[in-house]
DNA sequence: CGCCTAGTTGACCAGGTTCAACAACGGTGG
DNA sequence: CCACCGTTGTTGAACCTGGTCAACTAGGCG
């Protein structure tokens, strides 16, 4: 638990902030310099709660983070999910109440960073500052896209969406290609994310399946007909603001 | 519609600023040294469309003024309302291409800030970097909170939470006290909000001043029993962040 | 006065929820 | 190796919140 300078752990930031905006060498070095400490979390597990004051920041290494608010009664609403490369609680260096929980899906490794250096990071390297910044404002574009769903959208474009969604994130990492991604949920998370009952995401899963858009089995998700989804999804991804340098 | 300094203009930034976080005396002067074109627009008039990549910020001075995205088939989501003081497109300095359009509701004056001097006013007073940061967060968390009402509360609660978010807003810059407001929506903008339909909306308000909750009329909103509403919409103000310091 | 927008009402309808029971799966311990 | 158990997934039936459509009313403004 002891601070460790881990050069391979922020290979993942590195490659997540490249994927939304270009790093200088020396923004690289910079934060490879950065000291952290690992830790290993069971699924399910909370990493920092709705009201707590944390002092340090995480930065997802391995597995699936998501971030929920609770109601009354049980209920709850998952405001995002998290893959290797994401800050899930960047937003605590400068809003210091949480104002919901964050908390592991799967089995996670995760590096922590005191919000001191971070801090000290971005005086230093107006940069990162920037590329940081860029960061959370996708974010809340994210939010914004959520929200327009839950909204305006049926169940099944809804459902649709989100697998886009992430598929899409994962593959700017480099952790999927080929239409295929790992997909550690549950349909109560769905169900949860999604603004729906887990009984209703489960009819919806079948019919997408019984369409043949989609393959979901194991863990695995394959997207049999990508044009086909994304089109009922009404998906367009300019609301993730990646930085496709090479698709030029 | 040329460039003119307006001290009185800033004010509104720097009330609302000083609502979230506290400013030295140099902030504030460095705020009001921005130089800014003043415009006036009617109402319902579009500001920034979506796909536009904007070169200024725009500074609410006077009215309401809302954020929104379009679907297919006419379909609405309005993922936000602000209010003067509030910056409704802050984001497009990190981010180039708008992923939704910001259009007024009311007769407006706004402010407009050419992004260059923005950024070099942040670049030069990290503090007020800080601040607007926290502000964008702040933004996000009210996303977080809005998809969670949409979700998962019951329309009732939703539009009650509504109610009670706008009222502390205003209240916080100055806009609103004795719990009663001005309230410009129409029960159309107040649907495409909260994913309802015009007519549910209307149902639920009689219901709401059947159950002597509120008065709504003539653009006017007052809160007949603010515990028993605030109750209903289970709010919970910690979501907005606001730095309450005269209330310790 | 007349027009346009916003608000209101009723009747009908549907997407999605709830409840309850059961099946499939994976991991654990005997 | 298998029996057991908890979790997740699946199914059916009844129900209900909220949507749709269409008509009508009330204000606000030229």
């Amino acid at each position: 638990m002891s601070l460790t300078l881990d050069p391979h752990a922020m290979g993942w930031l590195i490659r997540k902030l490249e994927s939304i905006t270009p790093l200088s060498d020396l923004d690289r070095r910079a934060i490879e310099s950065l000291s952290v400490s690992i830790r290993r979390f069971e699924p399910r597990q909370d990493i920092v709660r709705d009201q707590d004051r944390p002092s340090q920041c995480c930065l997802v290494l391995q597995g699936w983070v998501h971030r929920y608010k609770l109601l009354d009664e049980g209920r709850r609403q998952i405001v995002s999910f998290h893959v290797p490369g994401d800050m899930p609680d960047l937003q605590s260096l400068h809003l210091r109440v949480m104002d919901h929980s964050v908390a592991t899906l799967t089995a996670c490794t995760l590096a922590f960073i005191p919000h001191e250096h971070v801090r000290d990071l971005l005086l230093r390297f107006p940069s990162l500052s920037e590329a940081m910044w860029r960061d959370t404002l996708i974010d809340a574009a994210i939010f914004r896209e959520w929200l327009t769903g839950v909204g305006r959208r049926s169940s099944h474009a809804r459902i649709a969406h989100l697998f886009c969604e992430m598929y899409v994130k994962l593959e700017a990492v480099g952790l999927a290609k080929d239409h295929r991604c790992s997909w550690p949920l549950t349909q109560g998370d769905l169900a949860d994310a999604l603004g729906l009952s887990n009984v209703h995401v489960n009819r919806v899963l079948q019919d997408l399946r019984g369409q043949g858009l989609i393959t979901l089995r194991g863990g695995m998700l394959t997207f049999e007909d990508w044009p086909a989804l994304s089109r009922l999804a009404e998906f367009d991804p300019t609301y993730l603001h990646l930085d496709r340098r090479e698709a030029a």
